[in-house]
DNA sequence: CGCACAATTCAAAGCGCTTTGAAACGGTAA
DNA sequence: TTACCGTTTCAAAGCGCTTTGAATTGTGCG
């Protein structure tokens, strides 16, 4: 058994007030015996804990996250790389995680249970729908939380903090119009996830304002793999009129819709081109591509980090103030764009 | 403010005690009262308090796990997929994950400070070291734990889970000697961590029998990502004798290997044989490369799954058993392995 | 010399739950 | 009737910590 507090006030001869006191670093505290404290501490390899802490002071040192996970579904690269964001913060800040795994069908409930578990401190909520019923349910459980994302029909009138979505993929189809395409395929992410639906907004204001049409024939939705990458790209080029241009919602949905060009012998950045939304993944860099890719990019590690920090500092200083960010995405041009065929 | 057990007692006009019992399933409650009390729960949106059950009964449900991570260092795809698995099996438990952020270098106290406080029933430790002290000291932490992967100089007398890496990356050696191949660079992963030193040893034993050796200038460690892939691969063939076939880590080192393989001109499968081992990451399937991938595999996420269903069942029944576990991996032939150039 | 006051320290209550040991109750056997 | 028993319920202790309100000591000053 390990040492606790009890025993720790006795083996220095004090009370277990004073030596509390000590380690939180409370003033009316003699410096001679804080040192005394902290070097028993340091002897015993003394640890408080937590759950008796959390218990009395209710502050758990923590952020809830529900993972989205069940059998048969696929892992998400790009939670992994926000969750390393949000890593990388909260060690700074000596907090961690509860990691709930839930079903999709479940994650309301797991929420919820969450929040009533005293076990954290903050929510975290991702994968926003248009009209997400989890936000309700956020505001009605009194305990900070922050949105990475948000949703489109409903009153924004929540934390969150989310990337200009329309704006990036709206920049994309001007410059791809500029370049002279009049057929652009898109492929995104699930049709329900906002940031979807927002990329796809931007990019029919784009073609809109050109007199262009969206045409669903070169649209694709689904969970931003590799794979259905591919088979996207591969479905518009077996279009009678396939497009001169492509957006992707992920770099890695790009790899395989290169792959999916080169295979039909295409060149990129000539035959066709192509743009991709980058989260900057370290496992998969625009310009390592064979031909390096344009990009709209947003660092997903980035915003993890932001997001950790404002959880954390809603925490420590509990505030009404709802502070809501959107960035901006910057617009990266490398050798993957390039005039529309018969065009120049 | 929510109910919390006294409340809800007076309520019914029971005791804490009655109702405690009549939640937690025992046997001596009328079965009448525990109708009564559920329906309490049900109406009032009743959620114990974690950190006071927990407190209570030291059992925490959740299982503790150090993620590598710091400013500056990249996050690993491998990590977030082992992850998925972990958590498909905890979610059907309703375990949960304490993830604690930790930089390399203070990852041995923050597992202790993890085990210490009561936060969580179980460690689970990844990324292991030749001769990795982190495990003696889980030992001594007397919590349950799984380790995955192994040591190597180290005795084994610890439970683990790892799989057959030399034997896997022996196999595909022999693989291409039988066709042909002479020379065989290998792309690997950080040269300290186990998984990598067996398979180099695999790699080398196949040599071996066969009379060649291993060449150093052949050689690359470093973390799995595409770049890496990509450079290596990349100054292989800039060898004065390139090697005619190459091994690699992981399927996403594959792809740099592939990219650079491809902008030399040469033919994977012909000029130039690859195999690579398959974590079966859904978003980089090998069988969806331009030319499908010639793999060892394991998957990742099933490790995961099997670590956590480990961990949760030593949890409810302790044991001292230790319990170990070699995967074998499967070698599957695919077009990216062909006989040796100026052969056949 | 005695009192007010700051500096330290302490005992005890309380956080919300589980669990031990005892009590209450009706029924049954003696 | 009394003793005994199984069933059901309860009061109270305790998990390890923080925090309140009071006690103790030392100091400066009138």
């Amino acid at each position: 058994m390990s040492v606790n507090l009890k025993k720790l006030a006795e083996m220095l001869g004090l009370s277990q007030t004073t030596v509390s006191r000590a380690l939180n670093g409370y003033p009316e505290v003699n410096a001679e015996t804080r040192q005394r404290v902290l070097s028993a501490v340091r002897e015993t390899g003394y640890r408080p804990n937590r759950a008796a802490q959390r218990l009395a002071t209710g502050r758990a040192g923590s952020i809830g996250l529900v993972m989205p996970i069940a059998q048969g579904i696929d892992s998400d690269v790009h939670f992994g790389e926000f969750l390393a964001g949000l890593g990388e913060e909260a060690v700074r800040h000596d907090f961690h995680f509860v990691l709930n795994p839930s079903a999709p069908e479940d994650e309301e409930q797991t929420f919820k249970r969450l929040a009533a578990s005293g076990n954290v401190d903050a929510l975290f909520l991702a994968y926003v729908r248009a009209n997400d019923p989890r936000i309700a349910m956020l505001k009605s459980l009194s305990i900070p939380f922050v949105v990475h994302g948000r949703t489109i029909d409903q009153a924004t009138d929540y934390p969150f903090l989310d990337i200009d979505n329309t704006g990036a993929f709206y920049e994309a189809t001007r410059l791809l119009i500029q370049l002279g395409h009049r057929r652009i395929g898109l492929i995104n992410g699930h049709g329900h996830l906002t940031f979807a639906i927002r990329r796809k907004k931007g990019m029919v204001r784009a073609l809109d304002e050109n007199g262009l049409a969206f045409d669903e024939a070169l649209s694709h939705n689904s969970l931003m793999t590799d794979e259905y990458g591919y088979r996207a790209m591969e479905r518009f080029l077996a279009n009678p009129e396939p497009p001169t241009a492509v957006l992707c919602s992920s770099t890695v949905m790009a790899l395989g819709a290169v792959r999916a060009i080169n295979r039909a012998n295409l060149t990129i950045g000539k035959d066709i081109s192509i743009i991709a939304h980058d989260d900057v993944l370290p496992m998969l860099k625009p310009e390592n591509f064979m031909v390096p890719l344009t990009t709209t990019r947003s660092s997903l590690r980035a915003a993890g980090a932001r997001v950790a920090s404002r959880l954390i500092s809603r925490i420590s200083q509990p505030s009404d103030a709802v502070e809501q960010e959107l960035w901006r995405t910057e617009l990266i041009v490398r050798a993957s764009t390039g005039p529309a065929p018969g065009r120049k």
